[in-house]
DNA sequence: GGGCATTTGTTCGTATGTATG
DNA sequence: CCATACATACGAACAAATGCC
């Protein structure tokens, strides 16, 4: 590509992009907790990134505890107040 | 690129294959209209595929509209000279 | 009406090959 | 060489519709 794009802000990588998305749309509380996140695939064509992108900006999530996945089912918001016993024990 | 590999092979990717298979079948009317094409599990089973490779296969076929797929029943031949109302707008 | 097998739909877990910077 | 990204593939579990008994 003979072309850098004019672009002022910092060129974020793709996986940020989905992962600023999705934290904002936590913090905001336009996903609530308990609820479930966009799963991978709706993440990839939404962003239009590969399927991989998707699962890392989601593990980056997890690893914040913003959220927890259950394998077959989905990936959901945790409720920040409740402890939900990962670390410290109950 | 600094190199054009040559690989006079395409490996055709394996969903290919299971298209191909079922596309062949169709054409040549060993699948009749309406009726059904084997199920997902049974494509898995006689080409030694992953059920996602299968269920890429059969897309391709829905999204060419050689079929159409009932959930929980199976995934059908459409009749080319019926005109089922989906493209080719008549 | 209920229970079960079949079938498609959906979702996450993991791995490989390729391309690019 | 390595990190990032994409496409494909296989595996496993859950979910829902259908059809038959």
């Amino acid at each position: 590509m003979p072309e850098s794009p004019p672009d002022p802000h910092r060129p974020r990588a793709p996986y940020m992009r989905v992962l600023d998305a999705l934290t904002v749309d936590i913090e905001a509380g336009r996903i609530q907790p308990g609820e479930r996140i966009p799963s991978e695939s709706e993440l990839c064509e939404r962003h239009g990134v590969a399927r991989e992108t998707a699962r890392r900006a989601v593990r980056v999530l997890r690893e914040r505890g913003l959220v927890e996945t259950e394998w077959g089912r989905g990936t959901f918001v945790r409720d920040p107040s409740a402890d939900q016993g990962r670390e410290s024990g109950i």
